[in-house]
DNA sequence: AGGGGTTAGGTCAATTCCGGTCCTAGGTGT
DNA sequence: ACACCTAGGACCGGAATTGACCTAACCCCT
């Protein structure tokens, strides 16, 4: 039934809005007898979302559980969740920066209108306030990273080191950051080869490509791609482990421009990372959560001996 | 059916993550005919969402509509946007860090465990990075914002000017932003009258009160701690205008702290709204989307007739 | 310790809906 | 012009949904 559906939907959203609902508010608001109720927070249950009840006082709550609900949000919530998201994305060190264009392409890809004009005001407001140098235009980073996602052509005039300029037609494969910077890898179809393009270089013309079918980069470009960046990147440390958990497994915990993971048997690989900070680059090893070893750089070895002394120090009698 | 209303919500996902899909794709996908795609695409758009579709090659695309729909993320992206929301609640001056608790609250009520603990990293990572001044725990932020919604007793240390600590027992009503800082304007039920507490000043102890039945706020006691916060707010300027709308919708998009609102009329009232710069304050007003007049200050009656020139002067022959 | 309010869940009958299997029409791109 | 795709009608057997009623268990407050 479709009104079935719906109003699961409606249970879920108002579950989202207020911690604590009783049965029979519930049923007056979804126009149903409070025994339905019951039998849809079963449903809501079965699907895998814990409603917690208790009896007594005012019973009903969504709590958190294995996996994440579809999040129902109002006008106000969706424009802040984008503003933020637009503002992660600008980035900085913390390597999330990736999966918040991911989330921004979803969000504003059925935003409506009138919510669009909106974050695109406050947007404006906010970049000259925090920006400290280049940023990206978060239009077009959403734009190129739904073409990678969906394999759609790309036009675009290009701005060389020399200020020449020069308009690439290209298949998108991947959005990298590195610190503040967006490079994308695509295969350039005019010169018929792959490349790198820096984001705020690009200048989009419409209309875009085709849409393509994908094809393979060839793996060992994209590995020396990511060598290139690990090292050109102004990064102070470099380090090397070897950590024990599927290559597989890290290596997408981390992005490209980060790290570099080669598999050494079936559970361990190493992994060479870029960082600016001894205890950044410990924090990204560290939040894997699986055991390693350190083989460069010496300071780090040393560091992570110091830390050991505090944090034993650290620990009462 | 359960299954029928799973399999929506996995046709939703699939919309989200990738543009296009092909029915036959979506029918392999969701186990189920091609025929009953087409009912379940048509179920889809009867709630609301519109689902475009192009006959020939590759098809069904879910497009923005008037509604949002609700959003389906993975783990990574939820991470992203709660990291966003962090950030873009702690702070600044683009009125929506109140949305962006509200949403913080509705995500994190929901969030899996595992997600939650890297959230927390994530966070420690950029904030050091990234802060000026004193900044508030995202934690205690959305404890409390919680709290006020679901009209649950906080049970807080505090530390007055002087540096004394007081233990309070209250009734949260509201959380307001100005600037960087953070207030919490509640009940003291051992005072037994209202105050405003500094949320950087706020130890959260547990347990917490118990939940209680919210009591109306004197109507005159908000607005005057609206002017205070005004007056007393780091803002350079303080625009008094009138605005052709109903105050209580004006009212409702504006920040208690920025601005005060008072009702002439049953379509008009007096806005008087504190900015850092005209150009923001302008801002504020222009983004009502209806007709006012500026009253105060001179300098932005100057400032509107330089852009109405610029403005003229950049149209076309 | 007791009572009121609330969640939980079984059962039953009538209604309604769902999914698959046909079918044809109409559009797009090659 | 042809292949491929979406759109949608008709039909049918099986299955799910809903509301009503009743009982059990639980929690909080007095």
């Amino acid at each position: 039934m479709l009104e079935t559906s719906a109003r699961l939907l409606r249970l879920l959203s108002l579950l989202q809005t207020h911690r604590e609902w009783s049965g029979a508010e519930l049923a007056q608001r979804l126009g149903v007898t409070g025994r339905t109720v019951r039998r849809d927070v079963d449903r809501l249950r079965e699907l895998g979302y814990p409603v917690h009840a208790t009896a007594g006082v005012s019973g009903y709550r969504l709590g958190a559980g294995s996996t994440l609900p579809p999040l129902l949000l109002d006008d106000d919530e969706a424009v802040a969740v984008a503003v933020g998201l637009r503002t992660a994305a600008g980035g900085g060190v913390t390597g999330i920066e990736e999966s918040s264009v991911r989330a921004l392409v979803k969000l504003e890809q059925v935003l409506p209108a009138r919510l669009r004009a909106r974050v695109g005001t406050l947007q404006s407001m906010t970049v000259p306030l925090t920006a400290a140098g280049p940023t990206v235009d978060p239009e077009l980073l959403t734009a190129v990273a739904a073409a990678c996602r969906d394999h759609e052509g790309l036009r675009f005039d290009y701005q060389s080191h020399d200020g020449s300029e020069t308009t690439r037609l290209v298949e998108p494969h991947r959005l990298v950051s590195s610190g503040r910077r967006w490079y994308l890898i695509a295969f350039d179809t005019t010169r018929d080869d792959w490349r790198t393009f820096r984001l705020d270089r690009v200048r989009l013309r419409t209309p875009g490509g085709r849409r393509f079918v994908p094809r393979d980069p060839p793996e060992t470009d994209l590995a020396g791609y990511t060598t290139r960046m690990i090292s050109s990147a102004p990064y102070r440390y470099r380090g090397r482990f070897t950590v024990h958990a599927p290559a597989a497994e890290v290596g997408a915990r981390f992005p490209p421009a980060v790290a570099l993971v080669e598999p050494l048997d079936e559970g361990s690989c190493t992994l060479v990372s870029g960082a600016n900070s001894l205890d950044e680059m410990l924090f990204y090893v560290m939040s894997l959560g699986v055991p390693f070893e350190v083989h460069e750089p010496g300071e780090l070895v040393d560091h992570i001996r110091v830390l050991i002394g505090r944090l034993t120090a650290a620990l009462p009698d």
